[in-house]
RNA sequence: GGGCAGGUGGCGUAACUGGUAGCCGCGCCAGACUUAGGAUCUGGUUCCCCAAAGGAGUGGGGGUUCGAGUCCCCCCCUGCCCACCA
């Protein structure tokens, strides 16, 4: 078959696509001689579109699972939908379409539009999160979790929008206002079901470390999540009362320096405490700081604003009375509530002395030498001084003994504080996965909730009139639907009502990848048989905003599932990628606000998806951010015209072409070519560095252009083989190309059913090997030498090099440097 | 305030365990082929110097080494994420 003249990536790309597809070529369970590779790249939420960023994400997946799969893994390569979510819901309360119809047709549109990139998944395992078949199984974890006592409901304070009267995120929230309605937004203690991932803390911060193969600044922001921080709780008596007030502290050592304690507003002892004299000032900073939101008060820069309550509290080391205090700063959610101040010796606690006038008092030295000299607060470690029994220590020291004197007293202990928090994973929506859980006055009266019996799963969600249910106003939006909300109780088959929320869509993502070995398995959520033989996931790819909430959340439910007996391994990933952001051409994150938007389909019709692909891995490392360049891209499509022209040229002359003796000269050169681009390509897709792997390919080819004419029956098998190479080392980056190369010359069936070729070490290595001469480590002079040659002789051969003596000057030599077939070093 | 990336030509980047700094691409310059070229091919392109010889050079300053972009110490700058967390 002749080439056409120019490259035409629309029809052949097509084509390839559809041969894949025929033949299966990406069917899970086809290889395997070396074991199996689960490649997976972070489900997307299927808005109409693809951006970049998906396509950057998918391709460095693909680029793995096409290369394992010819290097002979049995490779798991899924794609699937995270249906559920707010940006369909809100859709509908805009235009009154259906959420299921609205996430059915961007499901349709997304997907094709992700085949015309040409990806290598096996699409049988598609999931889609919104429909039954899945969800039942989050309504059956749900319940496996309750039994385990990891579910439970509790108050909670969340963001309340007097407006749409429901609860919003924190990111919705826009300078205390709802960023929807622009009512105000407040802080309101509401019911909610949570999970105990708290449970989990010491377990998931401890396995971070085995995560050897994440980036560091995953593990990093989850241990900062996580947050353990090991201190002391310490109790205050009031004076004149018989209560007392709990603070927690990680810095006992300093608190012979406390001079007053600080409760937040909303502490449970603030209205008993308060004095007659200060209970009007008192209270109405309380109200004042309720009628905030949490996001609004702790905002940045929030000034420190605090009321005396009255009330006197005593150092239990000292006896000594201090002020309490209510402020602003101090969270109740965090550690007791409560703290003391020592601002001597800490930032915010000294801020707040020198506005209020609250005496500082020192009790730490930096060295037993003397104070400290500087502006502020001293909070470093360092001697205790002013401190009774305890003047003396360092701080670490008295941290210990002063924790063990609380224990041993009975004033408080040795503890540790987290700064994770439970996750609290109700919603006020329709559309997500309803929670199997039902209300019955007379089995329940105090509404705890009973759960729906397994053989009643799923609870489907009940088919609605959109315009009437989906109003983001009132109630949630399932509890208007009496036909579904009204039910029987499972005990006593009474009237009974259903739980209205739904679950929070992280549910949905955090045991997905299981679900893709399986997708239609009925008798568990996944087969655990299939489980065994494909977790963990080998290389997970997506980006690193989810660092603290996704890539935690999976990881405890991978814990839970594997209580379950259903999972084999503690974590769901070995390796972790995370890529970085395709920018617009002015630098600026895209978005419609910038016009900057860069549509993936477009770049796909005009120049086809291998130029897409190609300049995406070709523009920097996968986990840097890079901006969108069009002039670079046209670049790499003039990179694969020239391939499709070198291709051509040789066409007539190479294709079936063969040699039987040695190979010499010009048709060596060819193969020596051939295999250093082999090894480089290889070696560099195995240390993720796609963009020289590219670079490599470039250079190949450039050295092939150089080659010109080929006339021995060497040369022409020679170049018949290159070309050959060349397509294998392509295939990874922009596989259609890739695969139209290797039919012209030969190959019967796709590239990635065939194997990834070993180079030749013969070949890979030159017979003459230039040295660089440094006298005094400074660049002289360059000398080809055999590639054979001794130390010795290459000594010899620098020495005789005219630029060398010169350098040399004739002065005497008092070492010789001699970096095998790199350099040599005169040190004079 | 904390954490994590980064800082190398005009630009995006490259340099495996310390060993010839700048691969590859973009841009630019020159030449070839051309009626023409915003096509294609070839060559050049860190800076200083007309050129050569030579010198300087990887954010700044020190250090270790025969030799440092790479290792150690101090400092500066940029980006991202988290943050009144006691």
């Amino acid at each position: 078959m002749a080439m056409h003249e120019k490259y035409e990536p629309q029809v052949l790309e097509k084509k390839w696509q559809q041969t894949w597809e025929a033949r299966g070529t990406f069917r899970l369970g086809r290889a395997g001689p070396r074991g199996k590779k689960y490649v997976l790249e972070m489900l997307p939420y299927p808005s109409g579109k693809m951006h970049m960023g998906h396509v950057r994400n998918y391709l460095l997946g693909d680029v793995y699972a096409r290369y394992f799969r010819m290097k002979g893994f049995d490779v798991v390569h899924p794609m699937g939908w995270d249906a559920f979510g707010l940006p369909a819901e809100n859709a509908a309360i805009k235009d009154g379409v259906h959420p299921a119809t609205r996430t059915a047709e961007n499901i349709a549109s997304f997907k094709a539009e992700i085949k015309t990139l040409g990806y290598s998944y096996d699409w049988d395992l598609e999931v889609n999160t919104s429909d039954p078949s899945y969800y039942r199984w989050n309504q059956w974890f749900f319940l496996k979790m309750l039994e385990k006592g990891l579910v439970y409901r509790r108050f909670s304070r969340v963001n309340w929008c007097t407006g749409c009267l429901t609860v919003i995120a924190n990111e919705q929230v826009k300078d205390g206002v709802c960023e929807r309605c622009e009512s105000k937004v407040m802080d309101k203690e509401m019911p909610e079901w949570a999970f105990r991932i708290t449970n989990y803390s010491q377990v998931l911060l401890d396995a971070l470390d085995g995560l050897t193969e994440w980036p560091d600044r995953i593990t990093a922001a989850q241990r900062n999540w996580i947050g353990r921080s090991d201190g002391v709780e310490a109790d205050f008596a009031l004076e004149g009362s018989k209560e007392k007030v709990r603070i927690f502290t990680t810095r006992v050592d300093t608190i012979y320096g406390c001079t007053y304690v600080v409760l937040a507003p909303d502490h449970r002892a603030v209205a008993s405490i308060t004095s007659a004299a200060q209970k009007a000032a008192v209270d109405a900073f309380v109200a004042k700081m309720a009628a905030r939101s949490k996001t609004e008060r702790t905002e940045e820069g929030a000034e420190k604003e605090g009321v005396f309550t009255g009330a006197y509290a005593l150092n239990p080391f000292n006896g000594e009375r201090v002020p309490v205090w209510v402020a602003n700063f101090v969270l109740s959610d965090y550690g007791t509530g409560a703290v003391m101040s020592v601002p001597a010796h800490d930032a915010r606690d000294y801020d707040f002395a020198k506005k209020y006038g609250l005496p500082i008092k020192t009790v730490i030295h930096p060295s037993a030498k003397g104070p400290f000299e500087g502006e502020g607060a001293y909070t470093e470690d360092g001697v205790l001084v002013a401190s009774g029994p305890w003047s003396g220590q360092p701080s670490a020291q008295a941290r210990k003994d002063m924790g063990a004197w609380l224990l041993k007293e009975g004033l408080g202990k040795p503890t540790v504080t987290w700064r994770q928090k439970d996750w609290g994973f109700s919603r006020q929506r329709y559309w997500g996965t309803p929670i199997p859980i039902v209300y019955c006055e007379r089995c329940d009266p105090e509404r705890k909730g009973l759960p729906v019996p397994y053989e009643q799963l799923p609870v489907v969600l009940p088919d609605i009139e959109t315009d009437k249910v989906l109003t983001g106003k009132g109630e949630p939006p399932l509890a208007k639907v009496a036909s579904w909300v009204n039910t029987t109780c499972p005990k006593c088959s009474g009237p009974a009502r259903r739980e209205a929320e739904t679950m929070d869509t992280f549910v949905d993502s955090c045991w997905y990848f299981a679900r893709y070995l399986s997708p239609k398995f009925e008798g568990a959520p996944f087969d655990p048989e299939l489980a065994r033989k494909y977790l963990p996931v080998d290389i997970y790819v997506g980006g690193p905003e989810h660092a603290t909430m996704h890539l935690l959340y999976f990881r405890f439910w991978t814990r839970v599932m594997k209580e379950l007996g259903l999972c084999p391994v503690d974590e769901p990933v070995t390796r972790l990628i995370t890529q970085g952001i395709v920018n617009g051409p002015d630098g600026r994150k895209m978005s419609k606000r910038w016009g900057n938007v860069v549509a993936p389909s477009s770049i796909v019709q005009k120049y086809g998806a291998d130029t897409a692909r190609g300049y995406v891995l070709f523009a920097g490392p996968p986990e840097r951010d890079f901006d969108w360049n069009d002039k670079a891209m046209e670049g790499v499509s003039r990179f694969l015209q020239r391939v499709w022209t070198l291709a051509a040229t040789h066409e007539a002359a190479c294709v079936g072409a063969t040699h039987d003796g040695a190979y010499e000269g010009k048709a060596l050169e060819i193969r020596r070519h051939a295999h250093k681009a082999l090894k480089r390509v290889t070696e560099a897709i195995e240390r993720l560095s796609f963009n020289t792997a590219i670079a490599g390919i470039m250079e190949y080819v450039n050295a092939l252009y150089l080659v010109k004419e080929v006339s021995t029956s060497a040369e022409k098998a020679a170049m018949g083989e290159a070309i050959r190479t060349l397509a294998v080392v392509l295939v990874p980056f922009t596989p259609h190309f890739a695969n139209e190369l290797a039919e012209v010359y030969g190959a019967k069936q796709p590239l990635e059913e065939s194997e990834w070729p070993a180079f030749d070490p013969a070949l890979v290595v030159d017979d003459v090997i230039p040295y660089a001469v440094q006298v005094l480590g400074k660049l002289r002079a360059e000398i080809l030498v055999p590639a054979a040659a001794t130390e010795a002789e290459v000594r010899a051969a620098a020495e005789a090099e005219p630029k060398i003596i010169a350098a040399l000057g004739g002065k005497p030599v008092k070492k010789f440097v001699f970096v095998p077939k790199r350099l040599v070093n005169f040190v004079v």
